[in-house]
DNA sequence: ATTCTTACA
DNA sequence: TGTAAGTA
């Protein structure tokens, strides 16, 4: 259950996440207020995104994008899940590890995550679609 | 320089 | 949702 590990990892400040999902902060927040993400803090409560939370809010913007509101997005997607979340709890050992990501350690997540193509079989992954965007060639 | 919360447009 | 204010 490695894997799941890797996608539970928080990884981004919220700078980060906006420009991956070209959502504003006020977007993510006002998602995070209504549970449909629970993303890690820092000791300094700083928010801290995995590739689960980013995959959530791909998610999450598509609906929107479809004219969902919070209401129907609450009944279409599964709740976050109490492993995610403790999961994601930063200590400030695993703070002091995480370290400041370089763009290019970004992209290479990224592009693993590609290639992983998130989530399991059945369910295709929006984040590869939305993503893809960072590595026109 | 970034992010956070609160509150008003 | 955007944005401004005052922090951390």
């Amino acid at each position: 259950m490695g894997d799941e590990i890797r996608r539970n990892m928080a990884l981004f400040p919220i700078g980060i996440v906006m420009k991956l999902t070209d959502l504003s902060a006020r977007q993510i927040r006002y998602y995070e207020q209504h549970q449909l993400i629970v993303p890690a803090r820092t000791s300094g409560n700083q928010r801290l995104f995995s590739f689960n939370d980013v995959e959530r809010l791909l998610e999450i913007k598509a609906l929107i994008d479809k004219g969902v509101n919070i209401a129907g997005i609450k009944q279409v997607m599964n709740p976050v899940n109490k492993e995610s979340q403790e999961a994601t709890v930063i200590t400030n050992d695993t703070e002091e590890k995480r370290k400041v990501l370089t763009d290019s350690q970004l992209y290479r997540m990224l592009k693993q995550e590609l290639v992983t193509g998130g989530k399991r079989p059945g369910q295709v992954s929006l984040i590869q679609g939305e993503l893809s965007r960072f590595f026109k060639q």
